[in-house]
This record gives C-alpha cells, structure tokens and sequence, in this order.
DNA sequence: CTGATTGCAAAAATTTTGCAAGCCT
DNA sequence: AGGCTTGCAAAATTTTTGCAATCAG
C-alpha cells in the first residue's frame, strides 16, 4: 500500500483510518472502471464493519483531492478511476466494451492550456467513441 | 432544428415523434452539459405532455446511436453532451469549475488508433484536471 | 392497421443525511 | 480531550418498469 496516497491525505488534513484505507487499497489494486457498489463489496473484504455511505463520503472526499475521479461510459451509474498520469481509452457505443490504450498526446496540450489559461493541470481523461472491430461488420 | 439528426433517427428505424423532437431540439440547442432534470424541464416547454420517463428513454436512445453522449464531471448525476466533433474540456477540482476549449490534436490521433486497434472512432471526449486561475492561490 | 412509443404512477436502485458512538492524533 | 469519522437506518433523489392508451408510418 503506497505511502504517497497516505501522505495526500495527511497533507490535505484528513485523517487515516482503516475504513478510507480500506478504499485505498480497493483503488490502488484494482482501480479501474469500479463502480461504488463494487468498491463497497471490495471494501468490506479488507474491512467488514465498513458501511455504504462511508464509502460514498470516501470517494467524494478522493475526488475532491484528485486521487480518483468518477468517470461515465454508458453503464448505469459512474465509475472511478485512479487518476494517476492520466487515463485513455475507447468505447464502443454498440457493444460496450472499454479498451485502454497507453501513448497519449495529452501532456503535451497540458503546457500549452496552463499558459493560455492558467490552469494548472493534474490529470486528464481521454475517451475515444465509435465502432470497436467486432462491432464494425 | 437540423434535419441531419432526424435523418440519423429514421435511418436507425426509430420513428420521429414530438416528445423526440422536443428532447433533439433541446440537445441541439444548448447541448453542453445539461443533466437528465434540465432537459425534461426545457424538452416541457416546447411538448408540455412529455413525461420523465420519455426523456430517459430518448437519451439512452441516442446514446445508443451516437448522437449524445453522458459525461460525469464531479456534479452529482450524468450530463449529456452533443458528440459532434469532439469534446474538450478542463474541470476544475477545486471550484467545480468547466471551461471549455477548441485547438484539440485528439483528432490526429483517431487514424493511428483506427489502423493499431480496428477501432473506427465517432467522436470524443478529453478532459483535463487540475486547478483553475482562481483556485491556484 | 400494427407495432412502436408514450405518460403515468409505482417500483427499484442509487445517493445523501442525521446522529450518537467511536476513533485518530 | 476534542473534533473528525463512522455505521446505521431513514430520507431524498434518480432511474427503471409495467401497462393501457395513443400515435407514426
């Protein structure tokens, strides 16, 4: 379990308790495309006791400071994924299907948008839609 | 009210009926970032009848077909988005804040992904994270 | 005509909130 | 010790579903 997010949260001035690093850790391993029913039931394995709304108070709080950032790619409800350096990937709008990809032009936008608006950039998100190759006969 | 998207409709075999219309011309006229709750309110004024079921029905609809597309940017529900052309953005999360830009090189990237993953791509999303002008201090 | 579509209201699912008890620092 | 955090259960919100009536083609 990786002391830096630990520190993330130290440095913002919450407290470490094992209900949030239950959550962490569900993030940390898996933490991608989880949804916060699914985190829950994650959760619960690391740490029983934990109940639904801490979860929800958790990933809220996750959000705020930009560890995890939830995400929308047609299923029901949103989804979170670990924020880390950035996330790209495609969905087919027929069948559903997400498939990520590395190698992204992004960062090199970031530099460009931070000077013409003086937006300090932490992460990104980009989502390609269309057609994957099953879908396309 | 553009007579492209109602060609789009007919040609995936959905019939064009006024509570459709009045969702279509909702989205076309102020598409960016509306969630379910505002377009039935606004989708109300120009077919009062519709109901919010009709609403959720047609969204998914055009999801499905590519029309818009639901995005989740750290408010509470999805919002939907008109997919023409891409969509790029910075949120801001500290503020909550969304600005929009144009000057994307995601499109010069739809090729290389075409040919790498068979993948065809419609349209998408890029998303930037960070911190806006006024929450840097 | 005929089946797709709709609105309504009820049901289901998801998310938020209030609060006393408990835990981190 | 003091205040942030938690779990629980209830409340609020959001989304889905069943169905008879209606409408588009």
């Amino acid at each position: 379990m990786s002391t830096q997010l630990i520190d993330r949260l130290r440095a913002a001035g919450y407290k470490i308790t094992p209900p949030r690093l239950a959550v962490l850790q569900v993030i940390e391993q898996e933490g991608e495309h989880l949804n916060p029913a699914e985190i829950l039931t994650r959760a619960q394995a690391i740490y029983p006791a934990i109940g639904r709304a801490t979860v929800y108070r958790t990933l809220e709080m996750l959000t705020q400071i930009g560890v995890v950032r939830p995400i929308y790619v047609g299923e029901h409800g949103p989804t979170y994924i670990h924020t880390e350096g950035g996330h790209h990937h495609m969905v087919c709008s027929s069948c559903g299907v997400v498939i990520d990809f590395e190698q992204c032009i992004a960062d090199q936008m970031a530099q460009d948008l931070t000077d013409r608006f003086g937006f300090q950039i932490k992460s990104h998100l980009l989502e390609f839609y269309g057609l994957c190759a099953q879908c396309r006969n």
